[in-house]
DNA sequence: GTTCGGCGTAAAGAAGTCCGGAACAAGCCC
DNA sequence: GGGCTTGTTCCGGACTTCTTTACGCCGAAC
């Protein structure tokens, strides 16, 4: 479940609500930020916030109007939160701009998956960041250093497979099943021959590793803090 | 009334439901694809529908695992209508991928508000401007320089597939898919034809490609900044 | 000290890919 | 029909990638 880092815009003036569903967010591991009403809501906006979770009924600058504003600039997904039920309310909201309506009180776990799937589109590039190495699945890029490292399709499986699990030894049957879909041929000999290319590409002294360790009688362990 | 054009895929094994909600969206404007259940869905994914609006209970292949087969390869919208309103069914299509999810029976003016709210957010932009080239898909047309370039159907097919996937690179596979509907006949070696005689109108030195360049064992990568 | 097995590197052969050109089929307009 | 355009297949040369093989290194066990 990678949330890190997406922040939430929470927009209504009932502060009980406000803490009760900031409190919850967070307690899915997002960052919140909080409004009471419009007004505030978009000074927020320069804090560039993922996603805006807003309240209709509000004072000074009530939800409709927020959202118009919002649209008028950005693409930024919007999902209202009202007592208000009724289907004009929904239409309207809907066509000035809003991806989602929900209405009080939602069902939390719900709630929390429809603002899973409006972050979803969202979602930043699948890319995945260590100190000094930038790896974006997307784009099949390797950026070390400011430098593109060229990878072959073998060596970027490779260094996919081995990010995705830093920190933990990967078995050499791992590393066959994952890269080569299990091909019976290969052997764990061709396993280490494409380590070794790909450490001569990455490691600054590819004779002593820094990323890529072996992992005596197991296999190899990727060295990198995530983020 | 930006709906020309665009089109909906109704997946619903109950007919007489089916043809219901086939006729409200023809009356909105929408075109539409009709399929009963979920592997007959998946074949008129060809016909390249800008929205899917799926039952869930089906035989064959059910709405669960239709979203799931999607999702694996395109992005396009996904609106969930069943009957089954408990949170468990929202909760898994919503985390399979899909972007929104309506109970039966459905207010049908917020279920077009919901489509509409989907649809925005994938409107094409009708124009794809890059440094020194601007692609009119509404037109057709491609200026380099101040200079129109004519192009055949297949070469604006390839060369639209490519500029909306700018930056990624795209496997043999999916330009197949995309570009010739996924005709099983059709080969690498016509891709390759076809990229070099785009590149030979596109590429100011065709032998050193500079947009238009192949990514060895995967395919091609469109290489531009948008804007 | 010797033996043994895993590990790393280098080299070579096998296999696959890219590209351009040429040839061929199908459709269109005059 | 003849000429033109478009789309597809095939071929050879150049190149890259993958796999295997061989050899030397090192540490552990005896």
């Amino acid at each position: 479940m990678n949330k890190r880092g997406r922040s939430i815009l929470v927009v209504d003036d009932d502060r009980s609500i406000l803490s009760l569903l900031t409190a919850e967010l967070r307690a899915e591991g997002y960052e919140t930020l909080e409004a009471t009403d419009g007004d505030k809501a978009l000074a927020l906006l320069a804090e560039q916030p993922d996603l805006i979770l807003t309240d209709l009924a509000m004072p000074v600058m009530d939800g409709f109007e927020l959202i118009a504003r919002v649209r008028r600039q950005q693409k930024i997904p919007i999902v209202v939160l009202s007592v208000r039920g009724s289907e004009s309310d929904k239409i309207r909201a809907l066509d000035l701009g809003a991806d989602d309506y929900v209405v009080k009180p939602p069902s939390i776990p719900e709630l929390l998956a429809r603002l899973r799937a409006q972050l979803r589109r969202t979602a930043p590039p699948g890319e995945l960041r260590f100190p000094d190495l930038t790896i974006d699945l997307q784009c099949r890029k390797v950026v070390q250093g400011g430098r593109e490292l060229k990878l072959t399709p073998t060596e970027f499986a490779l260094l996919e497979l081995f990010a995705t699990h830093a920190g933990k030894p990967l078995f050499f049957e791992q590393i066959i099943q994952n890269v080569w879909q299990g091909a019976s041929a290969t052997s764990k000999d061709t396993v280490r021959v494409h380590v070794a290319s790909l450490r001569r590409k990455l490691e600054p002294d590819p004779s002593n590793p820094r990323y890529l360790v072996s992992e005596p009688w197991i296999g190899y362990r990727f060295i990198a803090e995530p983020l």
